[in-house]
DNA sequence: CTATTTGCAAACGATTTGCAAAACA
DNA sequence: TGTTTTGCAAATCGTTTGCAAATAG
């Protein structure tokens, strides 16, 4: 499952924010600094891609600690703006660090075939959501938008012919 | 719930495709036209906004079935294309007729308060998504967007000032 | 020492599945 | 009649929660 994305050397995010950062953070919200809690976070800094509770348990090594703890963890560190909730509409919620500076908005996409998941970095002009929202009277939009296809790796593997 | 969206008097759904028409469409598939199947058709030619299975459940009278018949039905309905799967976040699938005529492709606005729940039927340019798609090789992309915020009724309701 | 956090197990809600009986074609 | 579908109950899966013991500050 936990594939270490391969390819675009450039572009990516594997944030080396230091942890004594972000655990200053959690100090700040009057929140421990526990070793779940460092070991999460760690485990997220070295990763790309967004990640569910269960790849994080499984990449946490000896530091191991109970699911339901991260499920805990997930919410609070959301909570504080330390990690950013993604849903792919796979049944699993997925976490990135949040780094406020760059990449603070953006989508993915996502290979249906071998679920590699690349970042894109833009969106579409502010103006459509300004558009759909001022037309029906709503404040505060936000969207949720993620993209599907197939990347070039698999679209090389012969596979299964739909 | 279903507050017909006012502007754009034209386009709206309440698609009024006789229930026969699709029942065809399911002989066609060498699938049966059963009583359950005939009754989640007519409750969701009858709803604007897509439905939760529970909904569609609650929503049968007399022709009530089993829910596990829904989930089963759904799924062979979106198979078949009559059906299109919509997925707001909130842990439940939610499901609409799919008119390939108009509305063919279309998103939603969601009211975070009330869950009222609007369709968007344009959407942000082309180009953007063919952008990301050749940006990194992929083919056959396609995207879930959906837009959240706080509705004209709500924002005047008071409520808990978040 | 005291508030926060953790582990563990049970509880949940949405969805799926096995299987024999019931319903279409 | 043969195949598809249904009802019912049990099983899964992701996620949440109660509670007493462990821990950070």
């Amino acid at each position: 499952m936990s594939k270490p994305c391969s390819r675009h050397p450039h572009t990516h995010r594997l944030i080396q924010q230091p942890l004594t950062e972000l655990t200053e953070k959690l100090r700040q919200g009057s929140r421990k600094v526990t070793g779940p809690r460092q070991a999460i976070l760690d485990v997220l800094r070295r990763h790309a891609s967004p990640l569910t509770n269960k790849e994080i348990h499984a990449a946490l090594g000896k530091e191991d600690c109970d699911l339901a703890t991260i499920y805990r963890n997930m919410h609070t560190l959301e909570r504080m703006g330390l990690v950013r909730r993604y849903d792919f509409g796979d049944g699993a919620a997925r976490f990135e660090l949040a780094s406020e500076e760059e990449s603070a908005h953006h989508h993915h996409l996502v290979c249906t075939r071998c679920s590699m998941i690349l970042e894109v970095d833009d969106c579409f002009p502010e103006e459509f959501q300004a558009s759909v929202a001022s037309r029906h009277g709503f404040v505060g939009v936000s969207h949720r938008l993620e993209f599907f296809g197939i990347c070039p790796k698999c679209q090389a593997t012969p596979s299964a012919t739909a």
